[in-house]
DNA sequence: TCGGAACCTGACTGTTTGGTCAGATTCCGT
DNA sequence: ACGGAATCTGACCAAACAGTCAGGTTCCGA
């Protein structure tokens, strides 16, 4: 079943690919929201702010989404496709150390590029995930058995040191995701007003650093030539 | 300076030691607004919800605050307090093991016994840190840089392994408020209803592997015999 | 025990919020 | 060019909210 297709399945399908307009229209009020949302929490945003920022009197946005709750559960959509993903190359048989650096970096440059995402998302586990509790045990529990089995695999072939294949996901997780959801602290303990690219490269070393070294890899590796410059990142806040 | 004065300062004070009635009802409001404040975060917090759960009228708590910002302040207060906390071991002359695991355990006890002041602080900092930033920019980024000048020296004459002393506070703050802050996401992985006293062991085990191995110490350590268990915790949500 | 201060609260208010609706306008297949 | 469907919106509403206030009760030092 495609990624797609699971998260449809737990969150109830909407109806699919409407009309041009529609589509423009949903696109830039959950983009909006997502703002909003992120901003302002839940119960934070008003409906009057989302439809401010997407440039539509109110009414519109109930034109297409029938209430709060239901736009907010929209942008949890979208937001649950991309937490799921990049996970892939954490199987049996890749190389621990490329495996790990690539979900790091994937999860770092997530932090840097969507941090209204990590956001809302933040926001709701730290509020209780009443809206996405069954996603987190069902999906996301599934995810990590599969991923700690892996884990837990490497350990036992003695490919790498011994570690609870859970709890470093959560630290994992922890680690990337703290630069998005507390980047006002850690743009006032460096002293800036934002983060830069520079503090992203750096920090996403850091992070790399703790996990290769838990996990007893050599860091900088050295089996293989140094990875391409990262892209480009927006990682204005 | 005293912590306290400190806080005082930044805050502005207010004024001590009232009547006895005054200190066991403010108390008693702001436990339950902590509580409240937590689980909705402020703008989801209802003064009404807040009354309820303190077992008062609505109008006492104006009567003891004169708005919720300012209640929200207060409870922001005591916070800030616990958050500078327990860095006193991280000088330059202690053991970096014994200061570090020192240091790792009192915030994962914090966690386990705080876990609402945690999500209120992390509520705040997730939402641009509106009321505290004076904070974060003045005392929280004077104790990190001293910090992580200690961790530098500690690098510097080869004691713990090259790190970056202040994203190492970033990760460890991190990896320790994820047990309090993102309760219902760990429970939800681990297929439980609440985190039992043994899943906070096992959690701190593991985030005293993460930052021992991270330094290049040893661990568990061989150089002293175990401590003592730990202090029976409250790991009720 | 007396009197002022501290403490308490039912009933109220102005504002903001999510949501509704009738009717106007635009779109687009035929 | 036509007509039904899709899109849009100004004006409105009920509920929930933070905050107020007048008038009561309890406390406690002298």
């Amino acid at each position: 079943m495609s990624l797609r297709a699971i998260i449809d399945k737990s969150l109830g399908d909407r109806p699919a690919a409407k009309g041009r307009i529609r589509q423009r229209q949903e696109g830039a009020i959950l983009k909006a929201a997502e703002k909003v949302f992120a901003r302002a929490g839940y119960q934070g945003a008003t409906l009057n702010e989302i439809a401010e920022t997407a440039g539509v009197p109110k009414p519109t946005l109930h034109y297409y989404f029938s209430s709060k709750e239901a736009l907010y559960r929209a942008v949890l959509d979208n937001i649950l496709a991309l937490w799921l993903a990049e996970t892939d190359t954490l199987t049996v048989d890749a190389d621990p150390a490329a495996a790990l650096e690539h979900y790091v970096r994937a999860k770092m440059r997530l932090s840097a590029e969507r941090p209204d995402a990590s956001r809302v998302f933040a926001n709701e586990i730290l509020h209780g995930a009443g809206h996405i509790g069954y996603f987190l045990r069902s999906e996301l529990r599934e995810l990590v058995r599969d991923r700690a089995d892996v884990i837990a695999r490497w350990v036992a072939d003695g490919r790498i040191a011994p570690v609870d294949g859970t709890h470093l996901f959560f630290t994992l997780w922890a680690a990337t995701q703290t630069y998005a959801d507390f980047d006002s602290q850690i743009c006032a303990v460096l002293g800036k007003a934002r983060q830069t690219v520079a503090d992203h490269v750096r920090a996403t070393d850091h992070v790399l650093t703790v996990v290769m070294r838990t996990c007893g890899l050599p860091w900088p590796r050295t089996d293989v030539p140094p990875t391409l410059p990262e892209a480009r990142h927006t990682c204005s806040t």
